[in-house]
DNA sequence: TAGTTGACCGGAA
DNA sequence: ATTCCGGCCAACT
């Protein structure tokens, strides 16, 4: 198991309506600081299986999206209410 | 193999 | 509050 496979497990483990910052996904990855990585991971493995739209940045920012840009990325988290 | 890039983070200016 | 800078890590060239 290499990190990035138990990152797109981890995220695909994301329930309705939660939502993990980047970091927060390395830890339980195994790597505390690959955040910047996860975000890589993600932008170039891209799963139906895989809500990347529920992986916001420490900030609260939102971050990028690779499907539609962060408007879109916004409405799917607002639709599942995780977000105002 | 080495150098660059980027859906990041935290601290400093 | 915003912008800048260094550090981190996987993928790309």
């Amino acid at each position: 198991m290499t990190f990035t496979d138990k990152v797109k497990n981890i995220v695909a483990a994301i329930p309705k309506g939660k939502m993990l910052t980047y970091k927060q996904v390395a830890e339980k990855a195994g790597s505390p600081n690959a955040a910047r990585a996860v975000g890589s991971i993600m932008k170039q493995n891209y799963d139906p299986k895989i809500p990347c739209h529920r992986v916001v940045r420490s900030d609260g920012i939102i971050g990028e999206y690779n499907r539609g840009g962060r408007e879109e990325k916004i409405r799917k988290l607002k639709r599942e209410g995780a977000i105002k």
